[in-house]
RNA sequence: GGCGGCGUAGCUCAGGUGGUUAGAGCGACGGUCUCAUAAUCCGUAGGUCGUUGGUUCGAGUCCAACCGCCGCCA
């Protein structure tokens, strides 16, 4: 019997199509599903979508469209986006799914049996959009989560006794350091279950776009509830099949619960709590990856920068996006996307580094040797420098074995890369090419020796690299004249495998070079694609994600969006008189409630008071600001920031990394004049 | 407000339990080779290690305060 290897995805919300955020997790998860594998775990990877809940019942209804209808175009195009990234899950869970229905009703009445379930009432205010009771805010508030508006409720609810685990959770904390990582949440959730937890209602009877409470419909599920029971719903949990049962005894409990930071508390406190009520082990550990932000901002729906897996497939393949999130972002850590970046790093470490070694290692061989492996001298011909690679190998894959087993990514890869870059120095110190020339028998050994040594060095480096580009190192593998080096045995990789004679595959270029045009062509995908979504759905704001960052005057972030209407970036005079500029007058100022950076301003510019929300809170006090002549985009199209309906933009310098500044006159102008 | 974290070269980051001239990669600049994907390789860039105090023979590395950024507080 071999080792087993149990990891989940979240399963994503399907509110929102699939980004390079979602992406971003799913392919953590894949690469070390792959190593796994490769480490001969039998190995069960498991992603798939959330669907219930007031959101998607709300979403649906304004699309015209059944719940039902909704979920399944949206879990499509995540499950064929997985399917183009060669994504390698083992199975696809959609909580619409009757096998999960069945399974997590099962759940609760286990957990009600076991006495931590019971039915209590239920008056305050409700977010829709996060699906949370708030209790701290009174009716006509807002979510102090999100900033929309709350709604009042009277619910009769069960009520899951969160309470009695607080001294249990705690010691998982305590006792399993390696429950939640990295160790800053950590933190966060032990301080949070210190401060004492409340009971936590479990059923909502305001909706019915969810699973049924077994014994009472008048109530569905918890979507929280629903959705986390996933992890043990998909791989056989409560099933009367026999088949089912066995599954679930060999994978469960899961081994690496991957999440994004933003759902830590659910995972960590909830989940752990609803396992131990329902009497099931819990699992081995929760790491929380950070946020992918598109040049420095949150990537959101609302924000309108997003950027797509699709874009960056298309131009510079899978391999490309999976090496860059795993390389450049820290994992744990908040990481930056930018297009620049991305291609920056292909080239540098792709193109240049990888690929050209393969390139000139492998066309060498091809031409020295008719595109056989050559012999490695062990005699007169060997130099300490063939020994300072093989060396350096041996310490490369251990180094390699113990950063990836601590899923730091983006340091194993560079721990990797630094195989390649001494091999590079070798090949240029030896002269292969200078070897080449000569005939006698001496330059011949020289030359197999340093040949060998680089192509060792080289298949090394593609077996550690695989399980993160799989698709490039299984070419390059191929033109090693190797078999599939997803079947290689990771844990015996060693110096010295590669076999005498070896004949060549052709040589091909892995990693074209991404030429100046690759970042404009991604950009121009981007845009053609954010249009288009904003003819088909021009009311998508409704049901859109994320969080609401500063934006003086709400404008949607400057980026990949950012309409260019002629290719050098100028505009014609029409195009400009398409803005409104005018002069208004601030009458009121005030914070935003919840938000740091916000200010929401009642602006007169002589025809009308129009009510602005501008992220100016960090420059300006309130008062400061009452009676201020300020620029105002008048004819912009109205936006809610936190709520709060924007009409208009102020217009403001915002200097890079700084704070923004007004924009005003040194002259007195009347109210309402326009800018031209 | 309470708790926690962060602030090191243009950029992204390393720098267990304090100890020689503070490091890497990328970018930039200059040079080199020619096997290779105008790739490689070599050299250069001198950053008050957020600020100010303190502990110490000696502090990015410990302590305090302050400034800035961020996270959590159902």
């Amino acid at each position: 019997m071999s080792r087993k290897f149990y990891i989940t995805t979240p399963i994503y919300y399907v509110n929102a199509r699939p980004h390079i955020g979602h992406a971003y997790t799913t392919i953590a998860c894949d690469t070390i599903a792959r190593r796994q594998r490769m480490l001969g775990a039998d190995t069960f990877f498991l992603t798939g979508t959330d669907e219930h809940g007031q959101k998607i019942e709300r979403a649906a209804q304004a699309a015209g469209k059944t719940p039902q209808e909704l979920t399944n175009e949206v879990s499509a195009a995540f499950r064929s986006l997985w399917d183009r990234m060669g994504i390698t899950y083992d199975d696809y869970i959609r909580t619409t799914e009757d096998r999960h229905k069945l399974r997590v009703q099962e759940l609760f009445r286990r957990i009600r049996n076991n006495g931590y379930i019971y039915k209590g009432t239920y008056t305050g205010q409700y977010c829709v959009y996060d699906e949370l009771y708030v209790d701290a805010v009174g009716p006509g508030a807002d979510c102090p989560e999100c900033g929309r508006p709350t709604e009042t409720v009277h619910e009769e609810n069960y009520f899951f006794k969160l309470s009695a685990f607080e001294d249990k959770l705690l010691r998982l904390y305590t006792d399993q350091p390696d429950f939640i990582r990295p160790e800053t949440r950590r933190n966060e959730v032990m301080s949070f279950v210190r401060s004492g937890l409340r009971d936590l209602s479990i059923s909502r009877s305001t909706f019915s776009w969810g699973i049924l409470v077994p014994d009472d419909p008048k109530h569905v599920i918890y979507v929280w509830l629903d959705a986390l029971a996933n992890y043990i719903t998909a791989i056989g949990f409560g099933s009367p099949d026999q088949a089912d049962q066995q599954k679930f005894e060999k994978y469960w409990p899961a081994d690496l619960q991957m999440i994004g930071k933003e759902i830590v508390r659910f995972h960590c406190v909830y989940w752990p709590a609803f396992l131990m009520a329902a009497g099931l082990a819990l699992p081995h550990g929760i790491m929380a990856h950070g946020w992918l932000l598109f040049e420095e901002n949150k990537m959101s729906k609302s924000r309108g920068n997003i950027v797509r897996a699709e874009t960056i497939l298309d131009v510079l393949g899978a391999d490309a996006l999976r090496y860059f999130l795993l390389r450049e972002i820290v994992f744990g850590q908040d990481g930056s996307f930018s297009f620049d970046a991305l291609v920056q790093r292909y080239n540098a470490d792709l193109a240049n580094g990888l690929g050209n070694l393969a390139s000139r290692t492998l066309t060498m061989i091809a031409r020295y040797f008719r595109s056989e492996v050559p012999y490695p001298s062990h005699t007169a011909a060997r130099r300490p420098a063939d020994d300072a690679i093989a060396d350096l190998s041996r310490k490369t894959i251990s180094e390699c074995h113990t950063l990836f087993d601590q899923y730091q990514f983006s340091r194993a890869l560079e721990t990797a890369w630094g195989l390649v870059a001494a091999v590079d120095k070798y090949i240029v110190e030896n002269e292969p090419w200078a070897l080449g020339e000569k005939q006698d028998e001496e330059s011949r050994a020289r030359l197999g020796t340093v040949l060998y040594t680089s192509a060792e060095a080289l298949r090394i480096v593609t077996a550690l690299a695989h399980p993160v580009i799989p698709d490039s190192t299984t070419k390059i593998w191929a033109q090693l004249g190797l078999g599939e080096t997803k079947k290689f045995p990771l844990s015996e990789l060693k110096w010295g495998q590669l076999h005498l004679g070896t004949k060549l595959g052709n040589v091909q270029a892995v990693f074209p070079r991404a030429d100046k045009t690759a970042i404009e062509r991604m950009q121009k995908m981007e845009e053609r694609d954010a249009s288009a979504a904003t003819e088909a759905q021009p009311a998508a704001g409704s049901a859109s994600g994320g969080t609401f960052a500063a934006q003086v005057g709400g404008a949607p972030a400057t980026s990949a969006r950012s309409a260019v209407s002629s290719s050098d970036g100028k505009i014609s005079i029409d195009d400009f008189a398409k803005i409104d500029l005018r002069v208004g007058q601030i009458r009121v100022a005030e914070r935003v409630k919840g938000a740091d950076k916000l200010l929401r301003l009642e602006v007169d510019i002589g025809t009308e008071v129009r009510q602005v929300v501008a992220g100016i809170a960090e420059t300006y006090e309130p008062d400061s600001l009452i009676g201020r002549k300020v620029v105002i985009v008048a004819n912009l199209a109205p936006r809610k920031l936190r709520g709060l309906e924007s009409n208009g933009m102020i217009v403001a310098a915002s200097p890079e990394g700084g704070k923004p500044v007004l924009c005003s006159f040194l002259e007195d102008v009347p109210m309402g004049t326009r800018l031209k």
